[in-house]
Formats: C-alpha cells, sequence, structure tokens
DNA sequence: GTTCTTACA
DNA sequence: TGTAAGGA
C-alpha cells in the first residue's frame, strides 16, 4: 500500500559499512589513540573487536568500532575520565542511529511536482490517497498533502 | 614491519 | 600508559 521506505528497501541502511574493516595499528592511526590503550579499553570492555580466531590472532575492528574510539578519544581530550567518555560515546551513537531510522523511515525519495522539487514523506493517510510532501522556501520548511490517483503508483 | 602477551619503570 | 622482551 506504501511505496517503501529506504530504510524497509535497504534493509536498514543505505551504506554499507560492513566491508570496512581494519588492524589495530590503523585504528591508532586513524584516532591517535595507541595500540596499548586499544589493547587495554577492550580488556574493560568499552571496546569490541571481531572474533579473530584467524591463522594468526591479530584484532580486527569494524567500523562502529572505529567510530566508538574516535568518540572516546574525542570525549577523553576533552577532560572526561575514560568509564565517562565511553558512556557518553554509547550514548552519542544511540542517539544518532535513531535520529537515522527515523530520516530513513520518513524519506521516501524526492519528486518533481508543479516544477517544484519535493520531498516525499510516504503515505499520509491509511487508505493511501493523501500524500505529505515537503518543501524549503526561505529556509523554512512547508507541508503539503498532495492527492495521490492509485493508478499512478509503482 | 606489525601485532601479541606479559611484565616492569 | 609507555616501553621492553621474546615469539609469531
Amino acid at each position: 500500500m506504501n511505496r517503501p521506505s529506504l530504510r524497509e528497501s535497504n534493509s536498514g541502511h543505505i551504506f554499507s559499512t560492513e566491508k570496512l574493516i581494519f588492524g589495530i595499528g590503523e585504528i591508532s592511526r586513524m584516532t591517535g589513540v595507541s595500540t596499548r590503550q586499544l589493547r587495554y579499553w577492550e580488556t574493560k570492555g568499552y571496546i569490541n573487536s571481531k572474533d579473530r580466531q584467524d591463522e594468526q590472532q591479530q584484532r580486527v575492528y569494524g567500523y562502529a568500532t572505529f567510530l566508538k574510539v574516535s568518540g572516546i578519544k574525542t570525549m577523553l581530550d576533552e577532560g572526561y575520565t575514560l568509564a565517562a567518555a565511553s558512556a557518553q560515546t554509547d550514548a552519542l551513537i544511540q542517539e544518532g542511529l535513531t535520529l537515522r531510522n527515523f530520516v530513513l523511515d520518513a524519506y521516501h525519495g524526492l519528486e518533481e511536482i508543479n516544477g517544484r522539487m519535493m520531498l516525499d514523506l510516504g503515505d499520509f493517510d491509511d487508505a493511501g490517497q493523501l500524500r505529505l510532501y515537503a518543501y524549503v522556501e526561505d529556509h523554512h520548511v512547508h507541508y503539503q498533502q498532495v492527492l495521490v490517483s492509485k493508478d499512478r503508483r509503482q
């Protein structure tokens, strides 16, 4: 009945980060956190490395861990203790994920209607006859309902 | 050359 | 937390 939102049509994400994997040295150089600290933080449970039953025993980190380390580093530089920096970063990341899901649920694409680019926000009513659009004018967001005939749905 | 664990200044 | 040692 409703055109799928981006979140539904992309299994939860537009950009895949699952192939972004780094070694401990890379994470260290990217964030400015020493390898010693990374290993220590892991024992404390602040960060996690992927399962490493590999040929050797080297740690492998994913994008999520990179974000976590970056966040901790930033807050550490601002004077937070390691525990507080970790907690604060977790909260920020959680907010970010929630916000991302909110946007992906709402966004159904861009569409030009009567010469104006409109943000498609999906069905406005349960019947699926009214669709909600938004556009920006003079830095203000305007909302507009559009009557949609069923034959033009895809 | 890098990473790993353990141990010590 | 940095650094050294001794292996992988």
